[in-house]
RNA sequence: UGCCUCAUCGUGUAACGGUAGCACAACUGACUCUGAAUCAGUUUGUCUAGGUUCAAAUCCUAGUGAGGCAACCA
């Protein structure tokens, strides 16, 4: 939901401004062309304790260079044989002061320039110009460029010298490098290196998959752009290596889509319960509010009949003290519809409940009783006459079984977890068929999903899972 | 190996050299037609050792631990 509005920039516009900066900087001195092969070159730039070798051209007229800077623009030469180096200071103990490449060549097409550059400038060059064309105050980056950083300001020094920084409001505006510590999730994947070799390796649907940690995996797994900038504003940004648990993103996403998602009824275990104080052919329906959070959202009518499916882990034969929901003798609330209390289950040859039967109260319709007592649960249903089948897929997020940080030297890929994708089918009441695609919907006690119509071949809507409920019933346990 | 960074409750972050605070998590309670949400409350922290100072999370020195750089990548 990003606007940059008019500062939307690509570099390869100012790629002829960076070409008269090079040219500027030969003619003062502070550049040359150096015919160094790579290897060559490793051993001139020596090691960090002792000063390294100058490059042969180093030292050779500005004219030089100038002609075999345009000669290496012209395309006259291969590739890796010239290069342009700024000239700084080879016995410095930050590498990158040693004469560094500026410009290289390289005859490839570029996708916004196409064909009419050979050479292109580096982007230590190319990064510090672009800030102070665009008049950045701020330059801000991860950690691992901190020791490029006095060559930022090298360049911008230059950019100075040269009077080619911006004036705002009067005021000079010299760009500033700060770097910050990247995002690091636990158990997450986040190295674009690794996920490009997820996507290479098809082992994902795509850089969309909503598995993974990108922008538009998260999109399409349901997360609010609203979530991601208000977990991101929570976190900060420092200088410190830290990782943040998973867990604080989806209490994000929850905040967010409690206020915001539609809420509707499915079971996702079925075991069937049956009423059997209610008659066979009867039906009605009872109504619901949208979300409580949210009442101008309105209400549905939910169809309810004798049977009903309600979730398997909602009955319990042995019930231990606090729990609240279905055991024999228990009255509990369906939701919306009325009370009822159990009297009888039904178990297989396994001792696997296959009915659950009770009597309603007939006087609770709506969900309460005239004498107002209070029951403590409160379960969701769905008539097994009325449900619609919806599939529904449960995502994992991708992870390793160790720090994700670590152990660069193994396959990652021997970490992540095989079950990342659960395949379902729930029992839904009818109303969710007319749901819109992309939108965010909270199943009752069984947490939030996002249609996506696209992922499917029929177009009915696939409801993915974006985040799980808060579940203090299974802390108790 | 050289150079550059970083270290504050469980997690993530604040604190001109002057009361160590906030959020999330956890725990307790209230409320509730989602064991959700909401509301109230409680617990827990300055990496180590020296030094400077009336006073150090903050400044200095050393140590420990963690990360980065030594591509004609970004």
């Amino acid at each position: 939901g990003f606007d940059w509005g008019e500062h939307f920039y690509n570099a390869a516009d100012r790629f002829d401004t960076m070409y008269e900066i090079a040219e500027n900087l030969v003619k003062s001195g502070h550049a040359y062309v150096c015919g160094l092969s790579q290897e060559e070159w490793r051993k001139y730039r020596g090691v960090p304790t002792e000063p390294g070798l100058e490059s042969p051209t180093r030292n050779k007229a500005p004219e030089w260079s100038l002609d075999m800077l345009s000669k290496m623009k012209a395309g006259e030469f291969a590739d890796g044989t010239y290069c342009l180096r700024a000239k700084i200071d080879m016995a410095s103990p930050n590498i990158h002061f040693r004469d560094p490449v500026i410009y290289r060549i390289m005859h490839v097409e570029h996708y916004h320039a196409g064909n009419q550059w050979c050479i292109y400038p580096m982007y230590d060059f190319a990064h510090p110009i672009e800030d102070a064309l665009e008049g950045v105050t701020h330059s801000m980056c991860t950690l691992e460029f901190e020791v490029h950083r006095p060559l930022y300001d090298w360049v911008i020094d230059r950019m100075q010298e040269m009077g080619m920084l911006v004036q705002n409001n009067g005021i000079t505006v010299r760009p500033q490098q700060r770097e910050f510590s990247r995002l690091n999730l636990s158990y997450t994947v986040m190295s674009k290196r690794k996920l490009l070799q997820l996507v290479e390796e098809k082992r994902v649907a795509g850089w969309d998959d909503p598995r993974l940690p990108t922008l538009c995996g998260m999109r399409r797994r349901g997360y609010p752009a609203a979530a991601i900038r208000n977990f991101c504003e929570a976190l900060g940004a420092t200088k410190f290596i830290s990782t943040t648990d998973f867990s604080i993103l989806e209490q994000a996403v929850r905040e967010n889509l409690n206020s915001t998602a539609m809420r509707r009824l499915a079971v996702f275990d079925p075991v069937k319960l049956v009423i059997d104080n209610y008659p066979e052919d009867a039906e009605e329906t009872f109504d619901a509010v949208n979300n409580p959070e949210k009442p101008e959202d309105g209400s549905r009518q939910i169809p309810f009949s004798r049977e009903l499916y309600v979730e398997r882990a909602d009955f319990m034969k042995d019930p231990p003290k606090k729990f609240f929901r279905l055991s024999v003798g228990r009255e509990v609330r369906l939701r919306y519809a009325c009370l009822f209390t159990c009297t009888d289950v039904i178990e297989d040859a396994n001792g696997k409940v296959v009915e659950i039967h009770g009597v309603m109260d007939m006087d609770s319709r709506g969900g309460t009783s005239p004498d107002g007592r209070v029951v403590k649960g409160t379960i969701h249903w769905v008539s097994i006459r009325h449900a619609v089948e919806v599939p529904v897929r449960l995502y994992d997020r991708l992870f390793s079984v160790e720090d994700p940080l670590a152990d660069d030297s193994r396959d990652f890929t021997e970490f992540l977890n095989p079950d990342s994708i659960t395949r379902a089918t729930a029992f839904a009441e009818p109303a969710v068929q007319a749901l819109d695609p992309s939108t965010s919907v909270q199943f009752e006690r069984m947490g939030y999903f996002f249609t996506d119509s696209e992922d499917s071949k029929s177009g009915a809507p696939v409801f993915n899972r974006t985040a799980t409920l808060r579940d203090s019933w299974s802390k108790i346990k």
